[in-house]
DNA sequence: CGTTGGCTTGAATGAGGTCAACGGCGGTGG
DNA sequence: CCACCGCCGTTGACCTCATTCAAGCCAACG
């Protein structure tokens, strides 16, 4: 019995439908498709804090963020946390091993009340098929997570830790320009996983940025840029 | 006029043909189905040394490698190489840009004389709709890299470059098990690049592990793994 | 109101990067 | 065929950045 099967199926339709007929990979197919894929789909919720699936799970179904927040974070040898993205509604997790081999590599876990969306593999393939588009649209999905992973490690490789907290926050700006203000999308300490560092040292170069000048902290989760040309130059 | 314009087309239609028909992704297609791909791409050539593009480039072809051997990396913002991978005859690239924005994040550079076959944005999407079983391949293509480039990104957040180092060697050891010999796929300097370290750190780290007794270095590029397990638990 | 978890700060340690010098090897040209 | 050059690899000395360990603070929550 794999993790997804313990949890209650959502057996409202409207909510099934709704999940499906909003995810991006979907949008554009017309209502006799949406059926079919509807068909062969269900959706299944999960509780702030529960493991959507493990390292070594056997990896068969695609999983669509219907609702809720979902952490996915692999483990180093050492068995360190590295939070390597965070899912929100309408992103997906699950394929990489879809296509390949059939185990998970990384940890899904629900960060809040989340509802998803999922697929079998062998299901999936056959709408890969069916309906080209799909596959067009992963593709594209695949090559943005591609691109970050792979900008994520070159940074790693050589930045300092400081240039890479100042990359983060000026990509985070460029999101959704509120003045000059950022919103962290997670914790301090989730940050510090994701840039591949410690919640001590995010901590002190914050600090070091504020006492510069470059950024204030006007609340954990709040940090205004007073100098992007500057914070640049790190 | 883009870079590869200015070198010279490969005009022999017998390799142009070799070139298509050998590249997995297009395999299993039949032989009409390769004519019309073969009509739509074309080879071309580069020496050793050359770029095939640069960072900034317009992305607006796949390239496929039909001969040679291609260098992929990227600029750390203090300018240092990041080696992301090496490309042998069959494997593809320039993809990350084709399905998103526009311009190329890396460099590909021919090691050796080198021949690749390459195909247009507008025409590989054509393909992709009307042949759904090539998105399959190169879904799976992306799966395996998106998979790697997050193992690498995690190896790099925490493991020490001892542990990236043993880890290395053993997963080569796993392709081709030629008793516990492992044939370094690049020179010291370029393993240094693509494990995120330095020469020095490389050359010293090497001979720690042989006066460990864990590995011997029998030629540059050839190494005896004398104890497995251990190496694993450094 | 005590506990838990996130965040901050301090001090000590160490891994690895930088700089510099040198040996070896292969290619090139005289 | 030899001399020279350039690049790779190695080794030593030094130094810096960031992790680790430890302790304390604050807010949220049962």
């Amino acid at each position: 019995m794999t993790s997804i099967e313990k949890h209650n199926h959502d057996h409202s339709l409207e909510s099934h439908k709704a999940c499906v007929s909003l995810v991006p990979i979907f949008k554009h197919l017309d209502e006799e498709q949406l059926d079919e894929i509807m068909a062969a789909t269900r959706s299944v919720s999960f509780e702030k804090g529960e493991i959507i699936y493990r390292e070594g799970d056997e990896a068969d179904s695609l999983y669509i963020i219907h609702k809720g927040k979902v952490r996915i974070y692999r483990l180093t040898e050492a068995g360190k946390e590295q939070l390597v993205r965070l899912l929100n509604p309408g992103d997906f997790t699950g394929e990489t091993a879809l296509f390949t081999d059939s185990v998970h590599e990384s940890y899904a876990e629900a960060m809040m009340e989340t509802k998803v969306c999922v697929i079998q593999r062998s299901v999936l393939q056959g709408f890969l098929l069916k309906f080209p588009s799909i596959s067009l649209k992963i593709l594209q999905e695949f090559s943005n997570r591609l691109n970050t992973s792979e900008t994520q490690t070159t940074r790693f490789s050589s930045e300092t830790v400081e240039t890479r907290i100042a990359l983060f926050l000026t990509e985070q700006m460029d999101q959704k320009n509120d003045r000059n203000i950022v919103y962290l999308p997670m914790s301090k300490k989730d940050l510090a996983s994701y840039l591949g560092t410690t919640p001590e040292t995010i901590s002190r170069k914050f600090a070091e940025l504020e006492a510069k000048g470059l950024i204030r902290q006007k609340s954990t989760r709040q940090i205004e840029i007073l100098e992007v040309d500057e914070l640049l130059l790190v």
